[in-house]
DNA sequence: TCAATTCGATAATGCGCATTATTAGCCCAC
DNA sequence: GTGGGCTAATAATGCGCATTATCGAATTGA
């Protein structure tokens, strides 16, 4: 029942001073006109010692300070898809930096899922308010949510790429469209010229980037771009064996394993006769499965740069008007994806492929 | 500049009443006579939809309420070791345990790292207070420490197993000792006699508890209990072919791969020649690395479970002496783990291997 | 010697909320 | 017509801290 945390006002009466005394010598602060000797300092420090006090955080945050606490929100929830594969090495990344900067790390996993996704609204927003600032990952964001944020001035950066409202979002995102582009390169490089693309269409901005780079690099080298686009594995990986491709690109959310399994069984040799480069890491890596050749997406290092820009951007939010505010941080910031060399990944063997028609 | 959180009191302006009548609403509560008609009632709540509002969680905690966080504090720093491997599985069940429970998780990520271990001390102690208990997870408890966490009655659990302190820790562990010994039924089972243990002797309570479990499924068969315990690779994997063993049981810790890979360079097959079991999951997976057989512990249900118990803790602490008490919550739960098939047992091929002495 | 200054601190206030105590109006019974 | 009970709310308080305004005593300066 007496569980009573202690407080500054303990401490002051035991060091025999009064709590804003405390408060001063806690912050090692002397706001115009306020003097602390040292030997009163020293008293309240022993104090502090011996009670073992620690701050309530909750009463610190309200008294207008921050609480270095910084938010990540998941749109959508980790389990229904890809474990912890995907959101997992951004996270590490973040905790990363969170130790840099000293801060702590607050998990919104509290927001009621619809429809496989999180809800930031009602429940949400009454949470964020703990974090200073918040990192926002997932794709699935909704408009009013993000205008709601932007209205309140709560700091908050993307993780990924955003490429509506231009200028507005700040995010950290992956360059997948060169990353692409260079894969082409790879290929070509190893004589390959009949080089397909694989995997759905989506309306997410890596897919978009990640056909964008392909076209891109097609053209670039006068190659014609083909697109293979199927729901079925088997369908889709006749369809690869068909077309007489020596390569292909496949995203990385079109089980990739499963396909490779199934042009395999077709006689076609990974990566002999087809080499394969995967365009991010895989979704669902099997255990004992294959090493992929590719790109990855450096999520380890977006994380931690996320984190450093919402640092950054909450310092400049709460900066007062009379101090000299810092250099604004730049808002957008992308990053390059690694060539992956893997096991997948081999030249043309020059022979018996159809020939390349561009 | 004028930057004002809606608050309670401007809505409560809005809908022309006063800010308690707004937090009453809010809490759907009827303190002992007071009443708010259901015209009231829809009046506030307009105003809380117009306005936006959201209540913040410093003030709630502070006013004495729960901020329904739960706080995760890892000893070690989840980078110089195992990257995120490790503690990303309980991480996982926590996170979904957390859903249910409707509550956030804050990632203790703040604290210094002294010799390689975060300090709960100090600084720590300062962010423990906005959540209303901790998981603690890591190997590097300080008694100290322990002391402070329970002299202050702060609800806390360990996942892990405890050793010290019979009775006074919470934790949800995993039942190493019967999961080691029931490989030992395995092999048994597949005709192996000569089964050796493979790891450095710890003071940690894994291996304490692999190795009892390795000696009690030894002698429980008669069998000799045998311990290659070397630093180096290359002359653990001599060892193990010099001693004839036809299995081993590996702690993930020992750079299982590598091992496996020295011993067949020595030509001894895996597993025709010698089966190899793993006493959890591998430590440092390769990518495209084998499919180890043994067990692995459940690391997602323990998250899941540790935290369950610590909301438990937390309803127990917060519950007024008036009410009824609710049932307290076992304080010590331990898991089984599961046996994992993998493909590096098999069957004793029972000819050229030393005779068993037992 | 007396005002002016500096030193060393304290009292008081407010952050936004939950909660307790209090009030104001009204209807009914005696 | 007046006290009791009911309804529907408000006023007031405190959580633990940061911060601002204030104050008494000691030390100067002339």
């Amino acid at each position: 029942m007496p569980r009573h945390r202690i407080t500054q006002a303990d401490v002051a009466t035991i060091a025999g001073v009064s709590q804003a005394t405390v408060s001063f010598v806690l912050n090692d602060s002397a706001p115009a006109g306020v003097r602390i000797s040292a030997e009163t300092k020293q008293r309240v420090l022993d104090a502090i010692r011996i009670t073992g006090y620690s701050a309530n955080p909750a009463a610190q945050r309200l008294a207008g300070g921050l609480t270095q606490i910084l938010g990540v929100f998941t749109y959508e929830s980790t389990f229904p898809r890809s474990g912890r594969g995907f959101y997992g090495n951004f996270l590490v990344g973040i905790e990363h930096a969170a130790e840099q900067l000293g801060v702590d790390i607050l998990l919104f996993t509290s927001a009621r899922v619809v429809d496989g996704r999180r809800q930031l609204t009602r429940d949400g927003w009454q949470r964020l308010g703990v974090a200073d600032g918040c990192l926002l990952l997932g794709q699935q964001e909704d408009r009013g949510e993000l205008q709601h944020l932007l209205d309140t001035n709560y700091p908050f950066v993307f993780i990924g790429k955003r490429g509506s409202d231009r200028g507005r979002l700040p995010y950290v995102g992956a360059d997948y469209v060169s990353a692409t582009t260079r894969q082409i390169e790879r290929l070509v490089a190893l004589g390959h010229r009949r080089i397909g693309y694989v995997g759905l269409r989506g309306t997410d901005q890596p897919t978009l980037d990640r056909i964008e780079g392909y076209r891109l690099g097609m053209k670039e080298r006068g190659l014609t771009a083909r697109f293979v686009e199927l729901d079925d594995v088997g369908a889709t990986a006749a369809e690869i064996v068909d077309q007489g491709f020596t390569a292909i690109l496949v995203a990385p959310e079109n089980y990739p394993d499963e396909l490779v399994d199934e042009v395999e069984r077709r006689g076609t040799r990974v990566p002999s006769d087809l080499s394969v480069l995967l365009l991010g890491q895989p979704h669902h890596p099997r255990p004992g499965g294959r090493a992929w050749s590719g790109f990855s997406i450096p999520r380890e290092e977006m994380g931690a740069r996320a984190l450093h820009l919402l640092s950054r951007l909450v310092a400049a939010d709460t900066s007062r008007a009379g101090t000299r505010r810092p250099q604004p941080p730049e808002l957008h910031q992308m990053l390059a994806c690694v060539d992956v060399e893997g096991s997948t990944l081999a030249a043309r063997d020059g022979a018996d492929h159809r020939t390349e028609d561009a």
